[in-house]
DNA sequence: GGCGGTCCTATACTTTGGTATAGGTAACTA
DNA sequence: TAGTTACCTATACCAAAGTATAGGACCGCC
């Protein structure tokens, strides 16, 4: 019976499912509420075959945390499991090596189907995980920005003001008020609230 | 047997939920992805005792599906369940009528045990129900907001200028300036931006 | 009545944010 | 080689944001 272990930080969320999971009488399952234990687990005596990962998570700073288990235990497979994920996400988790990518709006059912698929070596990748996920023409728009420009939105995501930021990257005000016009214009939004807000709802920082 | 209405916009987490639930033999479930399907099952055959609702769902725009759930079927106890949600929203479901709170930290017995104390008529709040809830010196801070420094808050957390926000609640744009500057300081924070990500992060709007 | 609070407005000011234009360097590319 | 792009700087200007102070209207409260 292949063994699975499951990270996510929410309790109930974490019994329930893994509950459901040993309900089908096909997987023995394993939890941890972060990754650090997670790994921890990985490295006791139970060989482990599956690591679920909730994508926010205590220790999972993004997709860093895939990599970690990747590198820590490359003999397993990988699923990375999220409720606000978006195809951008799910994207770059499979580009890092994750062998699943389960959105939580899946149902009950088809997270075991996908479970099985992935236990036996597939590649289990819903491109149509939920509605035709808005034009994104605005997440696309993120990748137009250069390296300073990426920079300088992660200094606004603080709050953060030119002068302050200037000091920060080492520059004068009057370039980084550049960056931020031109960062403003490449998101299409007005300001640079508008900007810090879009880049926070989309998990950028 | 009691019946329960679980109404969460996650497949996964709603089905694998009302899985354990049921498994419980103690309870018959029934489910909704949102809160307008949840409120016409109430109308159907089945008289629901207990209507869980997620606080993060379509149709709930913070508290106030409480107070529709709550307007609509006075009899039907009700809980909310949130997994981000800190102690000032737990208040505030209790003082609109909620029965119980339940957070996801919570393990899955727990939650039984939780809602089975509720469905025997008591009120089920759990005030330790995570660590001890940092400080939140800032979390009193947003009680501390009058009314307009809320609404102009909320404004600011779509990225507005003060002309906008005048023209929108109808006031001097001087007006709204002094709005800022004092929300500003009862956050602690030293501008717009910042205020707006401090509501965001703190799940207000 | 007076007191305190919220809310609104006004004037006046300083600082910060955003735009426009122009010019310079370095690196990569056709 | 010339052209492109990212990057940096400069000057200048206007708009927006934030501060300071003062005053009036309304409310509930002692």
């Amino acid at each position: 019976m292949p063994n699975i272990l499951l990270a996510d930080d929410h309790d109930l969320v974490r019994d329930t499912i893994a509950a459901y999971l040993e309900a089908s009488g096909e997987f023995k399952v394993l939890t941890a509420p972060n990754l650090d234990t997670a790994l921890e687990k990985m490295g006791g005596l139970d060989a482990i075959d599956l690591l679920i990962l909730d994508y926010n998570m205590p220790g999972m700073n993004g997709l860093d945390g895939l990599d970690r288990a990747h590198k820590a235990f490359p003999a397993v497979k990988l699923a990375l499991m999220s409720g606000v994920a978006n195809r951008e996400v799910a994207n770059a988790a499979m580009t890092r090596g994750a062998n699943g990518f389960i959105p939580k709006s899946l149902t009950a059912a088809s997270m075991v189907n996908a479970i099985r698929f992935v236990l036996s070596g597939e590649r289990y990748f819903p491109f149509d995980f939920a509605a035709p996920e808005a034009p994104t023409a605005r997440d696309e728009a993120f990748a137009d920005l250069s390296d300073r420009e990426m920079q300088t939105l992660e200094q606004l995501c603080i709050g953060l003001s030119n002068k302050e930021i200037a000091r920060n990257l080492g520059i004068q005000e009057v370039t980084v008020k550049l960056h931020v016009k031109n960062l403003l214009a490449k998101l299409g939004v007005s300001n640079r609230t508008q900007a810090a807000l879009l880049a926070k709802e989309r998990q950028l920082f």
